[in-house]
Parts: structure tokens; C-alpha cells; sequence
DNA sequence: TTTGACAACTTTGTCGACAATCGGAGTTTT
DNA sequence: AAAACTCCGATTGTCGACAAAGTTGTCAAA
């Protein structure tokens, strides 16, 4: 449960939860129609609390909602993710460009350890994708941080992040591009240790780009293998 | 009513809209705790559809919720909005990139058709900053528009244009800003339909830190004045 | 066979009442 | 007098039932 364990909550915060993670996981499928009585007995609350969950998720744009016909999980098809890409592109970059300034040596130490760990996992390799997966989004994280920006942070960690690990979750077969990414997360930690800003965004967005190419390709082999 | 006319909306989706129409303008103050038997019975309906509304708000970040305790209108304070424009800059600045490569050469004629319209609502200055207001709005809408990424469209459209909107009303007494900023509308369409992506990213970066430096000026003044 | 209307069923939208929790006034204690 | 405790009123959280709208299946007519 890596965010936001709910402590002190309601039972509607609780069905967020709980259906935020079903559908990023792809528990529910995408575009299932979601009934409120059934959700509602299974997660043994009433359909009041529920309905509160299913409006929040609509806020997070985890789900669709029709009047008077219903909430639908949404479809992550191929302009829906480029179009998330691109948005990170900017966003992810200028974290990069201000935490280059603002973050502590501290905090940039502990980002480097995080990638040795995140190596380590990936030497294992035990299919522990989904993991590693988590550990990526935990470095983008950190950055996202690291610019002070609260703002930011709410965008790239409770919607976006959310529709990204959906789609990780959906493209976690391809391990081909964790090294790579690896590569990549290293030269980014160098740049902001020397401070360098403008460096800092150019590869972040590179790697970005990078990522989008490789799901990009993974869709088109997808829609090939579905033809 | 600018944004989202419900047609075909439940009472939530209703309460929603009046809410956040009443937030943006400043009726319901910032900071305000809100009532929810209160306002169930002022928009004559039930608790439920109200406390759905509440929750779509806090998703579109106009409130802060905290469990059994309430929801209070957000505040937006120097940091806040400090974040909100170094976001902008960063969004709307690649809106205009990719917008010089999509947009067709009608929509851009539009755009500098609404400029026009614009000038002479500020020759008439009949006391309207509000509409003004607005129409600087449209503009920026209709640059993301062209940018053809709906999550863009989202972002800046939903949840940041209310937020700028309240902005807006809040220190809509600096109408010497009018003038610069259509200067600088200008020079941005006409990079727009040169299709200079970069120029015209360039130009709605500098365009968005002038603003922020004029409302930030007006917030120190503020300050001054409370002390 | 296809198409249209009708009816029954399912699902969503709404309300009122009850339970749980919090904030504050008043009182007690140190 | 300041701090802590206690109780009470107010507000939020939750549930079950009812109303309204949409969906689906059936049957008859073209």
C-alpha cells in the first residue's frame, strides 16, 4: 500500500481506497461498469459512503460517470496515454529544473541510495517487476518532492500517478527497459548533485520520452497481436 | 456560466456547479467551514446528493475535508498560488508549443479575432474586469484546446482555471495589466500562426511570470496593508 | 425475419432517521 | 489563575427504504 494509508478515515475514504487500488491493479478491468449495491455488500457499507467514493474517484479520473446510467473504470487506450506522457514530460521536468536547486545534499544522497536499492532488485530479478515498478515511481516521486511545489506533487502523485501505475501494471511484462531506465535515474541524480537544473530537465524529459516510446511500441505489438 | 452548464445533471452534479461557482466568486469566503445541513436545506435537497457535491469539490481541490470534523473552502495563500503559476508556466507553455503545430489557421484567426474583441472591451472599460477577466481565460482555454491533449484540457480547465478564476476575482481591482497582457496575447498569436512552437512557448512562459509578479505584488501589498 | 412498442426488472437517485464523533461551555482540581 | 475533565449540543457519518430513470426481454405486427 504504498500511498496513502488511510489512518484516521471514513468508510467512504476506505472504498476509495480500496477500488483506487482494485483498478489500478486491473482487478477491475477497464471499462467495467461498476454497481454500486454489489461493491457496496462487498465491502460491507451501505450505498451512501459508497457513492461518495465512486464521486472522488470520478475527481481523480480513475472512473467515468454517466447520470442515471452509471460509473465505468476508464479505458487507458493509446491518445489518453500520450497525451499523459506529454503532461509528465513538462511536469516531471520542471520538478527536475527547481529541485535541482532546492533539494538538500541529504535528500539527494538518500535518491542515489534509492537507485542502489533499486539495482539490487533488479539483479534479483526474482519477477519482481511489480516492485521494481514501485520503485520507479518512488524516484519520480522523491523529485517531484524535492521542487517544494505541493501543487506538483498532487498532480503527479495522486491522479497521474495513479493512471501511470495502471499502466504499468497493464505493461509490466517488458523488463527490457529497466537497465536503461536505470542508466538514466543515475545521470539525473548526477546532474542535480552538481546542481545543474537545465541538465536535469533535458534528461528527465529524454527519459520520459524514452518511456513513452517503449510502451508506445508495446501497445502497437498489443493491437498487432489483436488483429 | 462559463464552465459546464449542466443539462442533464443530478442534484449532486448541481450542488457541485452552484458551489463552485459560489467559491470562485468570493460569495463563499476562503476558509469558510461549510454547513452541510445548511446548504442541503438553501439548495432544497437531501444531505446525500450534498455530501456527493462535497466530495466532487474536494477532488477538484476547491475544498480541504477533514473526517468528522468538516470541509472548509481552500485558501489560497502566497505559497498556493505561487505553485498554481509555476505549474501554469510549465503547462500552458507546452500548450503553445504543440498548439503551433496543430492548431489549423481558422482556429488561430479565431483566437486573434478574440483578441480584438477583447481591445475593445478594454477601450469601453465600463467597470467590466470581471468579463475581461473571463476572456483572458478563454484565451488560455482556447491555446490548450489546440494543443490537442485532453488531460491538458483537463488539467488547465478544470481544476486550475477555477483556481485562477478565484484568483481572478480576488485582485480584480489591477486592471493596469490589461493593456501589457494583450500586447503580449498579440505577439503570442502571431507566433502561433508564423508556427514557431518554441517563440511561442517562450513568449507564454514570460506572459504567465508577468503575471504572477503583478498578483504577487499585489499580495505583498495586501500584506502590507493587513499589518 | 425484422422492427416496433410495451412491460417488467434492474439500477441509480433521493430522502429521512439514527448512530458516532467532535467542539465548546462550564466545572473542578492543582 | 491555568490546566484538565466532563458533559451537552451540534455536526458529521451511516443506513434502509422509496422514487425515478434506464435497460432488457417479450410479443405482436409489418
Amino acid at each position: 500500500m504504498l500511498i496513502r494509508p488511510p489512518q484516521q478515515a471514513t468508510l467512504a475514504d476506505l472504498a476509495t481506497h480500496k477500488l483506487a487500488q482494485s483498478i489500478v491493479t486491473g482487478e477491475l478491468a477497464q471499462g467495467q461498469k461498476l454497481n454500486e449495491a454489489e461493491l457496496a455488500e462487498r465491502f460491507g457499507m451501505g450505498r451512501g459512503p459508497l457513492r461518495e467514493a465512486l464521486r472522488q474517484l470520478e475527481g481523480l479520473r480513475l472512473v467515468k460517470r454517466i447520470p442515471n446510467v452509471g460509473v465505468r473504470v476508464v479505458v487507458l487506450d493509446r491518445k489518453t496515454l500520450s497525451d499523459l506522457y506529454a503532461v509528465r514530460e513538462a511536469l516531471e521536468g520542471m520538478a527536475c529544473r527547481i529541485a535541482a536547486s532546492q533539494m538538500s545534499d541529504d535528500e539527494i544522497a538518500q535518491l542515489a541510495a534509492l537507485l542502489d536499492k533499486h539495482e539490487a532488485q533488479i539483479a534479483q530479478q526474482g519477477g519482481k517487476l511489480y516492485a521494481q515498478s514501485e520503485g520507479d515511481l518512488d524516484f519520480h516521486y522523491q523529485i517531484a518532492r524535492g521542487s517544494r511545489n505541493q501543487m506538483l506533487m498532487d498532480l503527479l502523485g495522486s491522479e497521474q500517478y495513479q493512471l501511470l501505475r495502471m499502466c504499468r501494471y497493464r505493461t509490466s511484462r517488458n523488463a527490457q527497459r529497466t537497465k536503461p531506465a536505470l542508466s538514466q535515474h543515475r545521470q539525473i541524480v548526477e546532474a542535480l548533485a552538481n546542481r545543474d537544473g537545465e541538465l536535469a530537465e533535458l534528461l528527465m524529459r529524454r527519459h520520459i520520452q524514452g518511456a513513452w516510446r517503449s510502451i508506445s511500441e508495446m501497445i502497437d505489438q498489443e493491437e498487432r497481436e489483436a488483429a
